[in-house]
DNA sequence: CGTTTAATTGAAAGCAGTCAAACTATGTGG
DNA sequence: CCACATAGTTTGACTGCTTTCAATTAAACG
């Protein structure tokens, strides 16, 4: 297979080789697609609420975010994608996207037809069991946040956060001590979970003088990561890491 | 086709039919599952969070909800099923639940075991792609919930919530003035909601005071459904109606 | 008809929001 | 490399929505 940097489509092949072992065939076809890679600017949009949506692709660097907005313009970010992650699965079974999906940081996609990625899981049963359990882990990580913020403190709704963010950056391996960049404003941390930014600051202080983590700039480092992982009530269960 | 009083299962084609036109094939096999029909009470568990996975099903009368609870038991209801909606889809492609399935009041459910819908939808394209698309609904109406929770203030929320239970349970058509039967205690709305048992209370009479909505018991009437609309921010656009 | 569960009400407390200002980084152009 | 502009962070004071606690009333149920 090639690397991801001769073909960028390697790395669509990895990410639904995280969720079963993709034949030799459907690797072929998949790194076929004709591909687009696109650089996108902070508060670009990939996909938008109530569009035509005929585009999916998948994550290679930067952050980017589905998200919807209220009536009053109030975004809530839905969820976070770091590099690996597929974008616009939806697009594949739906045809009007239901939320917008945003570049929070420059970044860049690598973007194939839906229609396309569609045909090859049709054609292999691989292909689409591993895209269903990526659409199905998609959504139970929906229903972790909506517990979060429906159940949790500010306190622990932050925690959480960044307890997933470790994880699903860097792994489950020796997280304290480690430290990592959050390349994210307290404002977009607040719509991640649905509080203020000078809320965020608050609670980023509350963390930090408890010894739970300590801050330089947006570099944070892990102090505590069994207590932080205790108050934040996290465990990695929803996030299905399972092969 | 078996009305459902004949074959329960006949509900599963209804529900698949909504989302693509099903071949009589697959129709076939879907009746020819075996099936269980159960008898659930208020509290019981459908599913388990933790535990294995290997059935599905479709509730056919009363309430059942997705839940989720934090370390200190406080319960967050993640979406709420009705007659005709299929449970426990996750399991055609996870092992293990990420979240509890449970009885809000007594209700009826056809159980099969997930691993014949999985390969009927193998089989057959239509029903994959149905079943896929009940999924990506369901991560949709996730997602509003998340903007519901994140970023709408009680009174927007509780509204958002009796207008998606109306048209769910009713459609689309002549909804103003119309009543219906909302099954659920103020306990049992606060905790869809990420709110108080009592701030429940309080918001209801709230709506009742402002004339958007009229109570007698259980039963509440849309008294002047445009504005409770407006104020609860409410589209149909992400339940995905469109055939 | 008594017992339990649910709904309602009131008073008080608290978490998070709002507003505004000061401060700090970051970045750009000269 | 400095000066300025802009974006982001931090702080304080105040407000307010929602929770908590407790008591009362109403409804549901056997």
């Amino acid at each position: 297979m090639p690397r991801p940097d001769e073909n960028p489509l390697a790395r669509v092949v990895e990410k639904l080789g995280e969720r079963a072992p993709i034949p030799d065939k459907a690797i072929a076809a998949i790194l076929q697609m004709p591909y687009v890679v696109k650089q996108l600017y902070r508060g670009d949009l990939f996909v938008r609420e109530g569009a035509t949506a005929d585009k999916c692709g998948i994550l290679t660097s930067g952050l980017i975010v589905c998200q919807k907005k209220n009536c009053e313009g109030d975004r809530q970010i839905l969820s976070v994608k770091i590099p690996g992650d597929m974008l616009g699965l939806q697009s594949l079974y739906l045809e009007t996207p239901d939320h917008n999906i945003q570049a929070l940081t420059r970044c860049r996609i690598v973007i194939v037809p839906s229609e396309l990625l569609k045909a090859i899981s049709d054609e292999f049963v691989v292909v689409r069991h591993a895209i269903s359990r990526i659409m199905l882990t998609e959504a139970s990580m929906l229903r972790e946040l909506i517990l979060n913020i429906g159940r949790r403190d500010a306190r622990a709704r932050l925690a959480h956060f960044l307890c997933e963010f470790a994880v699903r950056t860097g792994g489950t391996d020796k997280i304290n001590n480690r430290s990592f960049e959050l390349p994210m404003t307290q404002e977009q941390l607040g719509d991640a979970l649905g509080l203020t930014a000078v809320h965020i600051n608050r609670t980023l202080q509350l963390l930090t003088r408890d010894n739970l983590i300590a801050r330089v700039g947006k570099n944070i480092r892990f102090v505590d990561w069994d207590r932080l992982q205790d108050i934040a009530d996290f465990s990695t269960r929803y996030l299905h890491l399972e092969k």
